[in-house]
DNA sequence: CTTATATCTGAGCATATATTCAGATATACT
DNA sequence: AGTATATCTGAATATATGCTCAGATATAAG
């Protein structure tokens, strides 16, 4: 009935409350303040969580991963890649800003045709990461 | 003005068009088919990205990769993740049957209490990995 | 200069999603 | 039994998002 866990918690906090930092950020009940405020010690800051969210939302959807996956062997231009997903090129012109304004696609131009190609190693990886996690 | 990439691809082509396989998917025009067939190729299947993309959206969202950050360290239950969030509990109990049912952290009932954990060490990668990827 | 093509952009619509609120369920305690 | 608490759930609302359509921009070619 006691898992290991609780006892690690149990003998942590017999005290009233031992008032955390910033105590006035939760308004909530709370079983276990210690482990509460060891988590929250280490959670990354407010910004951070937002950009790091920001970044994944770019990468989670159908359509951009798709578009990403194609460009892990080389870069393409706008309607090769709508050819490839079989999307319409505005469709596609339209996620490209969005790659392009979070960084995760460069593009280069030549004449009136533009070169995607993916940014950073860190996208290869996580989809990589992504895609292992669901053949599992 | 001429890049490796673009004469890789210039002596590829010359004939009228290779004619890729299914060549009917893809109605929109296309500059390099070469480019395109070596890249549709390699595309994911269809569920597979579909998939990847639903687990990369449970983590792309700043409240619940606030959740999982803090799952990192120890098993909490849910006043204790609203708690380090600081969101309200029923917030945080749909937010958390999102991730069961994507099988991202799994549950343990102790009397009225549930713990949950990461189920995964792929969850842990991937967010180390979108962190490193904004602080650059 | 005029035409064609590759890409970009803004508006509009349809769908998805995150939170709140109210209430249901389940377990512990007296 | 009854009360209190921890969690879950459904409905509703507000916001975000992806695509299409129409048109703008820019460059190449005639």
């Amino acid at each position: 009935m006691t898992s290991p866990a609780e006892l690690e918690r149990a003998n942590a906090a017999p005290r009233p409350v031992p008032e955390n930092e910033r105590a006035d950020v939760c308004e909530v009940s709370m079983i276990h303040p210690e482990a509460v405020g060891a988590a929250r010690a280490t959670l990354p800051g407010e910004g951070r969580v937002e950009q790091a969210a920001a970044f994944l939302k770019l990468v989670a959807d159908p359509t951009r991963l798709r578009l990403l996956s194609a460009l892990q062997h080389s870069e393409l231009c706008v309607c090769d890649l709508a050819a490839v997903i079989g999307l319409s090129e505005s469709a596609v012109s339209h996620q490209l800003r969005l790659l392009r304004a979070g960084r995760v696609v460069s593009y280069r131009k030549e004449g009136r045709v533009a070169y995607y190609r993916l940014l950073d190693g860190h996208v290869t990886v996580l989809i990589q990461n992504a895609l292992e996690h669901v053949c599992e």
